[in-house]
RNA sequence: GGGCGCAUAGCUCAGUUGGUUAGAGCGUCUCUCUUACACAGAGAAGGCCAGGGGUUCGAGUCCCUUUGCGCCCA
């Protein structure tokens, strides 16, 4: 018989890296059916998710621990209940983030930058640097406990993986869903390239309004005009950018609008320029705004682009890729913008055309990277049309193929796509996949093939280019559901794991991402991607506050698994996090987890010890052992009500509800009530073996459930448990099923109640009201703890059940076994005892000379004052139409509570009395 | 401007077919190192579930509305 000495708190440093790589090893983490496998089953239906690859460049921070821990439970549940389970993980190239982030490095290790490098040397460089530090995140992932397949391992950039983005990008094409030219997109200054609508974002900031003169322009007899200002005919106009004023090509009022309609079909003069432009009408314009008449800028605003568009009025381009003044500005040319506006608008004054300015809040657009102020102008660029691709991915989630959970943000997502503007593709970066496009010098025309072409396929002139740019990251991780699994082939892993089974990720990236897998996976591949969407919410700091570096409230979770461990971190984000819903988070909250990892292992350590003290020794009564006893029955009981509630609440997506009912049976009933009556249980020889049965059964089972919470301290427990009980001569048969680990152990299932339990769980609740009950006297009367008392109860009905749990309730209570009687009537109550009533039992508790009569009176009356208000309660609702109304079970119910509180008052008056 | 979310104990949050004077963790207060665990055990205090109206026999939960905070889209 071998003993455990298990240390006395789990040490989650030792464990966690041995697990892991002992599951890692087993191969545990590939799926059971493996197309790649012999034996394979295509009829069986996988459970497959692919990660949302993290940036190569990234460090883990909180966000990623949410998800891996949601992923992975849902791939521990799944894989657990036996089915072919596939995580596929990976990484994503990340294009700007990684291009800067080895600008940075290569800045600071050679002193040279990105302009001082070929193309090809940058790139090569770039990917040094992958194969350097971009092991770093999925170590990380390794280290949260990720079950994911990385055998199956991909990255944006690998070489399948580009060749569905070739495949894809060539089909768009083809089918005339990719076009190029001249539009008014977001030009970031600062990283010199185009980015799209959603990496923009938008800030209130406070700027101010410019209000100035437009003068008109004087009409000469024969219908044309000259470059004169008229004397004193201007229209006022307001801007929040007057260096945009270089490139206006007309002044909108309103059509209707009084004050300026005798304008309508003149000319103004540009200010500084003295270009004349229309003054036109259009109803976009809103008379009360400003001064009711807008400048229009087409070259560098998206509304003054599409007025332009309704007008014909010329585009014009103030600006550079530096964001530098060009010589549309005439005089002002080479100033970089805000020195043009601050100079322009000097300038305006001295020439008399300012007419005042004041404060307004500007809504700035900001790179989504960098923060950098981004420019709308005008860029030859890439475009997906991306209409009839969002016509099929609305119509996906109408019809109920995929499902978003919660489903609130169906609408977001639809109100979205609604609203969707075509896609720029194109960006100015070297470090991505690059646009597959050959322009011929010889024949100007393009090509676009699918394998790198030595020839124009027009002219077959061998004098061709291919476009500098490279596509938006977020064209390759679109793809990333099915080219992950071997698109465009038709692989044996893509042929059996595709559609997948959940994509899961946080609601910030349902437009960047989601949505553009729902478009990709129903155009390329004729299918949803996923059957259900999950999205979660974003962490926060304690208070609810975005955490930022330069708040200093970020929380690293590397060191809060160095100090907590992973599965405290993990239990917390998953137990803390409702769907959809934003969490707080706090070092607090891990820490309370992390004493539950503790609570697990201990829990263990005296079932593990439990079941070795238990020897074959002369058999007590009969070799099955003695009769379940009340105990056992209710945590049975208990435990199978946990399964289906668990079960339930996981078909639900409520994985943090189902965490929070496991931790309240495993803490509140098993560890706190459960093990405390198996103490006494194992003193008795004819309990012993089945006490020490039902201990390593709720523990094996509790194990289970929480294995996909928190899988380390669970996998390690449950090793040293199989290794006891299927040592033990008189045990080992509850261990023949049990497989070699936990990760593969079967989910336990749910089973119908039998019909016994209700009674086993609500006389044990007495049982436990009875304790508490005295527990609540001692506390009170400051009894010392180690002072066993007297006890009378009187029983009533529940004498029987009382006298069976003698040694129970004796043993919690801390009562003295040679003064603890129990009957069923007293004639007379005892003296100088105190009275607890408990429902249809009475306790008496003699503590001579520690009894103040008038003290004791006043606590009972104040305990029937307050049965007496549960009584008029109970009986002005069962009064009224409730009786009638309600369905008859709650009713009953409610005749039942009454009835209780009516003998609990009835025993309190007869004390008193 | 349109849409969404949140408001429950001192703090952070649960509470999903509406079932009857509301739960957890942390914090606070009292006891206890009782042979699994002081990363613990026992006990206690603490809430007109943001305000108003409605539906219902019954509302923290459903509907309308007001206020405050936050987010998304334009």
């Amino acid at each position: 018989m071998t003993e455990y000495q298990l240390p006395k708190a789990y040490d989650f440093k030792s464990t966690e890296p041995r697990i892991y790589e002992m599951w890692e090893k087993g191969g545990y983490f590939q799926p059971s059916n493996d197309p790649r496998k012999p034996g394979f089953d295509p009829a069986k239906k996988p459970f497959v998710i692919s990660i949302p690859p993290p940036n190569v460049t990234g460090e883990l921070h909180l966000g990623h621990p949410l998800f891996v821990s949601m992923e992975d439970l849902m791939i521990r549940y799944h894989r657990m209940k036996g089915e072919p389970t596939l995580w596929v993980p990976g990484t994503d190239h990340a294009g700007i983030a990684t291009q800067l982030q080895v600008e940075k490095y290569l800045l600071r290790t050679e002193e040279k930058t990105r302009e001082e490098y070929t193309r090809d040397e940058f790139v090569s460089r770039t990917w040094e640097w992958k194969k350097r530090y971009g092991g770093i995140i999925t170590d990380q992932i390794r280290r949260m406990g990720a079950s994911c397949d990385w055998t199956r391992e991909r990255f944006t950039l690998d070489e399948g993986l580009s060749r569905a983005v070739r495949e894809a990008f060539v089909r768009l094409y083809e089918k005339g869903l990719i076009y190029r030219g001249p539009r008014l997109i977001n030009w970031s200054p600062g990283l010199k390239t185009a980015v799209s609508d959603l990496e923009v974002e938008y800030s209130e900031e406070p700027g101010k309004l410019y209000y100035f003169k437009y003068m008109l322009a004087r009409e000469t007899g024969t219908g044309g005009s000259e470059t004169r200002p008229h004397k004193d005919e201007y229209i006022p106009v307001a801007t929040t950018r007057p260096e945009t004023i270089l490139a206006d090509t007309a002044v909108a009022v309103h059509p209707d609008d009084k004050r300026y309609k005798k304008f309508i079909g003149r000319k103004v003069i540009v200010p500084m320029l003295g270009r004349e432009i229309p003054v036109i009408a259009d109803e976009y314009v809103t008379r009360e705004f400003g001064t009711g008449a807008l400048k229009i800028t087409p070259g560098h605003d998206p509304n003054d682009y599409e007025i332009g568009q309704r007008h014909g009025l010329p585009v014009l381009s103030m600006l550079d890729r530096e964001a530098k003044v060009t010589e549309v500005g005439g005089p002002y040319a080479g100033l970089d913008r805000f020195a043009c506006r601050e100079k322009m608008w000097a300038d305006m004054q001295a020439a008399g055309l300012v007419i005042r300015e004041e404060p307004y809040t500007l809504n700035v657009p900001r790179s989504q990277r960098g923060g950098e102020i981004v420019e709308p102008m005008i860029s030859e660029q890439w475009f997906v049309k991306i209409e009839p691709l969002a016509k099929a991915a609305l119509e996906a989630v109408r019809d109920g193929r995929i499902k978003i959970v919660p489903e609130r943000f169906e609408k977001v997502y639809y109100n979205w796509l609604d609203n969707i503007k075509d896609w720029c593709i194109s960006r100015q970066l070297w470090w991505g996949h690059r646009i597959p496009v050959w322009y011929c010098a010889d024949c100007g025309k393009q090509t676009v093939v699918r394998a790198d072409p030595s020839a124009c396929v027009h002219c077959g002139g061998k004098n061709i280019r291919q476009d500098p740019d490279v596509l938006d990251t977020w064209f390759s991780s679109g793809l990333w559901p099915f080219s992950t699994l071997g698109w465009p082939e038709e692989t044996p892993d893509y042929k059996y794991f595709y559609p997948t089974t959940v994509m899961e990720t946080g609601y910030d990236i349902l437009f960047f991402w989601v949505a553009r897998m729902i478009m990709d996976g129903l155009e390329f591949t004729g299918q949803a991607p996923f059957e259900t969407v999950y999205l979660h919410g974003l962490v926060r700091d304690e208070h609810g506050r975005k955490m930022s570096k330069s708040y200093g409230n970020v929380i690293d979770p590397l060191v809060v698994m160095d100090e907590y461990g992973t599965d405290a971190l993990r239990f917390t984000l998953l137990v803390g996090s409702t769907p959809g819903q934003d969490m707080n988070i706090s070092t607090k909250k891990v820490e309370a987890n992390r004493n539950f990892a503790n609570k697990i292992w201990n829990a263990g350590r005296f079932v593990i010890s439990a079941i070795s003290a238990l020897t074959p020794g002369p058999s007590p009564k009969n070799g099955e052992g003695g009769e379940w006893t009340l105990a056992d029955s209710w945590i049975w009981a208990r435990l199978q009500q946990l399964i289906r509630d668990v079960e339930r609440l996981f078909q639900a997506y409520q994985f943090g509800e189902a965490g929070r009912q496991i931790y309240e049976f495993f803490w509140s009933d098993f560890a706190d009530w459960y093990v405390e009556v198996a103490k006494l249980q194992m003193q008795r020889a004819e309990n012993r073996e089945q006490t020490a049965a039902t201990l390593a059964r709720v523990l094996d089972i509790s194990l289970r459930l929480l294995h996909p919470f928190t899988p380390f301290v669970t996998e390690e427990l449950w090793g040293h448990l199989r290794k006891a009980v299927g040592q033990n001569a008189i045990l080992s048969h509850l261990a023949k099923d049990w497989p070699e680990a936990l990760i593969i152990a079967a989910w336990p299932e749910p089973r119908e109640p039998e019909g016994w339990e209700d009674t086993k769980l609500a006389d044990f609740a007495l049982v436990q009201e009875i304790v508490r009950s005295i527990r609540n006297l001692r506390a009170e009367k400051k009894v010392s703890p180690a002072k066993r008392l007297p006890a009378v109860i009187v029983g009533g009905a529940k004498t029987d059940l009382l006298k069976e749990q003698s040694s129970v309730i004796a043993a919690l209570a801390g009562l003295d076994h040679s003064q603890f009687t129990i009957h069923q009537f007293l004639a007379s109550k005892p003296e100088d005892a105190i009275a607890l009533v408990v429902g249809p039992v009475e306790v008496h508790i003699p503590l001579s000379g520690m009894v103040d009569m008038d003290e004791e009176r006043a606590r009972l009356e104040k305990e029937l004052a307050g049965i007496q208000s549960q009584i008029e309660r109970l009986e002005k609702l069962l009064g009224s139409d409730f009786a009638d109304k309600a369905p008859a079970p709650v009713v009953q119910k409610e005749r039942e509570r009454l009835a209780a509180f009516q003998e609990t008052a009835g025993k309190l008056k007869a004390q008193l009395g």
